[in-house]
RNA sequence: CGGGGUGUGGCGCAGCCCGGUAGCGCGCUACGUUCGGGACGUAGAGGCCGGAGGUUCAAAUCCUCUCACCCCGACCA
């Protein structure tokens, strides 16, 4: 009714839209590009933030902070780093306003020009390579694994609520190590840290691979990334872990000295996930009613409902539920506002994706039972009372579990092979998804078919198997298969 | 940045072509009846029509500029 969602069959785009905004998750804000994240919203991202920061602790990163913003002089250092990020930087010019001399307002005072002027970081490399410098003399600072929770700004020409903001929340992982080896198997290590998060947390199926040097961060000398399908048949890049070589610390002369007492160049690696993830979680499970939330990541887990009138043994055994759920780590919230009748709440809760509802009125305690409805399914249940603690906590692992699976059938629907640029076509413009398809292996034919298709290729998968066959395009030979789609 | 579209109470829209000082639905407030899937009745509150300038006796309506958002494209780790 008042908050009808458009349909995902009718407009995908629009309906994700609504999700954003209906669900209370985020506004667009008075800044082009900018959105205000609302409580609902930063509550999951809080959630996020809170498992990954303990997966990165877990594996021996500590935190810290640097500067917003970053020098013009220092992105220049790194060729190909300041060539892929020169065209979407915010810069500050000056620090100081004053009355217009006419009275209209406050302008920059021309006198307060800055004599470098800054950059607000679209990544932080750069500052971080340069304080590295100092910090690292020895093979004995060796690794040093940092990570930072931070916004960045990349002046966006287009820009989605989550998706592509020109503003947004991440965090940037930068280490610094004493061998290429090392920094691989960092580069590596934290790949599986997002692959297991995604599938675990977001119940969001990824494939890990390696971005073709079209795709490759600006610097790096390789890009491991984690893809994920989204509903409408595109792809997401979620996550990406770059191994940077020795090109920062070339650019920012970062030496040590080593075992044999040798300066050497240290070996690097960066990796990020943003807000960007709160839209691959919308597009991997919502539903025309609304978001759907897998209970790993729900701010609220379970709500009850009372279904009016209110009595004391309503209330009584509400209480009594939500006790018994915090004592198994569930959060719960009791919805008892007398001001809006039950069948809104039922409407609202789905809307905002909570992943558990339990009903409660007269009639079920009378027959010593509770309803509880899931949101992945929108199945409908009666639990005798005494069971529902145990049920429930059962059931939001198996809503959890469920989601996962239900996204992993979905994508392997949707991943099909295509041997002919003419297979290939047909794919993407009928149900899209994921083509997995030989290629020559060049650049050029890699632009040609994203010229031709509008798919690119999302990565070389980590395990692909070695296959002969030739290149949909040119036709020239190929060892193995390569993942195409369509990408937001 | 190019093409197209839209900005009118909190939200969704009509009115604009053929200028005359704003209307509908939802939401909101109060009271009552209701309450097991987005209730109903009655009475109310709320908008100088995105912003600036211009034309005119008179502008939501016509003209110019500007800002924001949406779609497509270009671009984009």
């Amino acid at each position: 009714m008042a908050k009808e969602i458009t349909s995902r069959s009718e407009d995908y785009s629009q309906w994700y839209n609504d999700i954003v905004r209906k669900a209370g998750m985020a506004d667009h804000s008075a800044v082009r590009g900018c959105m205000v994240i609302k409580p609902h919203g930063f509550a999951i991202w809080e959630k996020m933030q809170q498992q990954l920061d303990r997966m990165f602790k877990d594996t021996g990163h500590v935190n810290a902070y640097f500067p917003l913003f970053i020098p013009k002089s220092f992105l220049s250092k790194e060729a190909e780093h300041v060539e892929g990020f020169a065209k979407e930087c915010a810069v500050v010019t000056h620090h100081r306003l004053m009355n217009a001399p006419d009275g209209s307002g406050v302008v920059v005072d021309p006198t307060a020009k800055l004599e470098e002027e800054l950059i607000v970081r679209p990544t932080s490399e750069t500052i971080i390579w340069n304080t590295y410098r100092d910090w690292i003399q020895s093979y004995r600072d060796l690794p040093l694994l940092i990570n930072q929770w931070a916004n960045v700004v990349r002046w966006e020409m287009r820009t989605r609520l989550f998706l592509r903001t020109a503003e947004f929340l991440w965090q940037e992982g930068h280490t610094a190590h004493a061998s290429r080896e090392e920094a691989i198997e960092e580069t590596r290590l934290i790949l599986d840290v997002y692959a297991s998060f995604a599938e675990e947390y977001m119940a969001m199926p990824v494939i890990k691979g390696v971005k073709t040097a079209n795709e490759r961060f600006a610097g790096a000398e390789d890009t491991y990334c984690i893809e994920a399908l989204m509903q409408d048949g595109k792809a997401l890049q979620a996550g990406t872990s770059h191994f940077l070589g020795q090109n920062f610390a070339r650019a920012f002369d970062v030496n040590f000295l080593n075992k044999e007492n040798q300066q050497e160049l240290v070996w690097a690696t960066s990796w990020g996930v943003s807000t960007r993830l709160i839209g691959g979680l919308i597009m991997t499970h919502s539903d025309d009613d609304g978001l759907v939330l897998p209970p790993k990541l729900a701010p609220t887990q379970v709500v009850i409902v009372p279904i009016p009138k209110p009595a004391p043994e309503i209330d009584d055994a509400a209480q009594t539920l939500m006790k018994a759920l915090r004592a198994q780590g569930i959060s719960v919230k009791y919805d008892n506002d007398e001001t809006k009748r039950p069948g809104f709440k039922f409407a609202e809760h789905e809307m905002q994706g909570v992943p558990v509802r339990v009903g409660i009125g007269m009639r079920d305690l009378e027959q010593g039972q509770l309803e509880i409805a899931r949101r992945d399914t929108k199945e409908k249940s009666f639990v005798p009372k005494d069971g529902a603690p145990a049920y429930i906590a059962n059931l939001l692992d198996e809503i959890q579990e469920n989601l996962l699976q239900r996204a992993k059938a979905y994508r392997g629907e949707n991943t099909r092979t295509a041997n002919t640029i003419e297979e290939f076509e047909t794919i993407l413009d009928g149900p899209g998804g994921f083509v997995s398809a030989h290629w020559d292996g060049t650049s050029e034919t890699e632009l040609a078919i994203k010229e031709r298709t509008k798919a690119t290729i999302r990565c070389i998968p980590l395990d692909n198997p070695l296959e002969q066959g030739t290149c949909i395009l040119t036709g020239k030979p190929s060892t193995q298969r390569v993942l195409f789609a369509r990408a937001y």
